[in-house]
DNA sequence: CTCATTTACGTAAACGATTAAGTAAATCTT
DNA sequence: AAGATTTACTTAATCGTTTACGTAAATGAG
């Protein structure tokens, strides 16, 4: 590996003169950097980042913070796309990404602790047990953090519009005629609560009343328990007319259901998803969903953490929510 | 942060000691050694990585090459299940993982620079063009290679059992009575060439026929390239009884088409997917398909690139065949 | 009891970069 | 032209480890 001394050799100017040469700082001849420069690439040079990150504590090093509770996280589409727009949009701003696990080695390190070992500039927490001490420790250091879907007070936090979000799929599906609106939801985070909470509010502004049962619990992306919840919802005395499912995927359960009932999609029962995952717009009949903007959550989060870590002064925190896309498709059917 | 230098003047010992006392070099006395971690412990000191990296040259790093030609990669299923095993194994052997890409900050790097540039003890090249100059430059370079899904020559190479996977697919679809199996498979790479010399191989060894117009060329987890290959199949004077599809995932175009003409599966028409991905589990009926071993092939090659790393001397490089699983599922029917 | 060996620790250089402070020469000022 | 300033570089310290080597004391051998 060729290294600033080995420049500085072969130009006969001291390291420090070949620094400063290649940073681009001013007190060096234009001729003399230029010279450097040159050679500096003829010679192949690659600074050595361990070396840089000793002097100057910075490692130009992003951490994520990705817990796989269930081992299947990282398959989710939404967290895995999102994660690809960060990266992509950290590789652009000069930073790596590196994952932070809690059981590095034999040893068990706190998220904080293996942070501070592998020095990253800062952490995006994109998918973990927001409540658990680890995390929260980690949120309540000095390393930079932005959160996503998940607010910590005087934290920066990417925020998909999920009361927009279903503002819109309710909205949509009553201006089809819907009256009758049944909201299987996800397990209790602070998301499922955003989105039950705008459900209720969007059919109470438009006056669209909404029996007890017709607000289900299920698991996110598990269609066998958005299954379970369909059954139930059809077996009622007044059933829905429309059916809205917590996420895409777990729709799949939820249609399979509808099969063996022999109800037709649209025309019998009406769906819609959430996410706007690749699947969604490949079956038939194509899903009536939100879009989650992964693309820019994934490259605000970034900008953000990139901006609270060269900026530390003048970096605000603040919550930035990001808007869906109502993807209309055919599931929902126009009620004469 | 705590310093081995901080540890060395509370414990009135030189740094040097502190270093050889809590690496548990063996010229160190027991109570002082003891006395040393006790100390270190309670000052909450942890390594400096970057300290570490420029004196031994080992970062205890891992570099991912994943490249996401169509920017929908890290969402295939079968590659970031994959992702996901082996870094959990790597973080088990007390390694991190970093992306490795070729474009960071506004220079463009090749990947090997980018590699040296951070130093990664060894990298595994996941999914990428294996046939572009810079990904050859790695492999062709000094430092430790593993690569999935593709042999390159004198290098450790983990491959899904694409093969024996075929040849269980098309062994399982002829035990159930079919004879007219019809094949579609994905774009040109290493792993299609062996899945479609063993499809034939296959059949010639079961007295199958196969006439060319059953083989057909589509793309890897695209429905609609998938869904038009299944309408030139039925549209054949003598249509096959059981198409096999290049992946699940791309089976959800095939699927509409059957649908659409009103073919039910499998009583009208059979069906096969490859991978194993949730999605072909939760549907019904429930795909035939080969569940691959992200969690074997993942693990396999956090381990033989370790091992490549840790042990130059005696590791060597092969090639690791990882079988996958045959899921009979309900989509291929028993023909009397 | 002496000399050789082992044990337990310290000294100091090194890894490759950054940067404050110093300095000599060149340029400017009046 | 003498002093002040600017320009273009060098010196040297530093970041936190690791490790070859040195050394004094303790232990061993004969």
């Amino acid at each position: 590996m060729v290294s600033m001394k080995d420049i500085s050799i072969k130009c006969g100017v001291s390291v420090a003169t070949v620094s400063k040469a290649l940073s681009g700082q001013s007190d060096i001849g234009k001729k003399t950097a230029l010279h450097i420069r040159k050679v500096a690439k003829e010679m192949g040079y690659l600074p050595n980042a361990a070396a840089r990150a000793l002097k100057t504590n910075r490692t130009n090093n992003l951490g994520v913070l990705f817990v796989d509770n269930m081992r299947s996280d990282l398959m989710h589409e939404y967290f895995s796309s999102l994660l690809n727009s960060f990266k992509a949009e950290a590789e652009q701003n000069g930073y790596d990404v590196t994952f932070i696990s809690n059981n590095i080695g034999q040893s068990t390190m706190s998220f904080l602790e293996h942070c501070r070992y592998r020095a990253v500039d800062g952490v995006v927490i994109v998918c973990a047990d927001f409540n658990a001490p680890d995390v929260i420790e980690l949120v309540q250091s000095e390393i930079p953090v932005v959160t996503i879907d998940h607010v910590f007070n005087e934290k920066t936090a990417i925020l998909s519009n999920n009361v927009q979000s279903i503002r819109d799929l309710v909205t949509y599906i009553t201006e089809q005629g819907h009256t009758k609106i049944a909201f299987i939801h996800g397990e209790d985070t602070s998301v499922t609560q955003k989105r039950i909470a705008s459900f209720y509010r969007t059919c109470q502004d438009l006056g669209i009343n909404v029996p007890e049962a017709y607000v289900k619990s299920a698991l996110y992306h598990n269609p066998a328990s958005s299954a379970a919840a369909t059954r139930e919802l059809l077996s009622l005395p007044d059933p829905p007319t429309c059916i809205m499912y917590p996420d895409d995927f777990s729709f799949m359960g939820g249609r399979n259901v509808l099969d063996e009932m022999e109800l037709k999609i649209p025309e019998d029962i009406s769906v819609t998803g959430f996410d706007g995952i690749y699947l969604s717009q490949v079956i038939q009949p194509v899903l009536t969903t939100v879009r989650q903007d992964t693309l820019s959550i994934g490259r605000e989060a970034a900008n953000r953490l990139i901006d609270s870590i060269e900026n530390p002064k003048t970096a605000v925190a603040e919550q930035v929510v990001i808007d869906g896309k109502l993807l209309p498709g055919q599931s929902v059917r126009q009620v004469t």
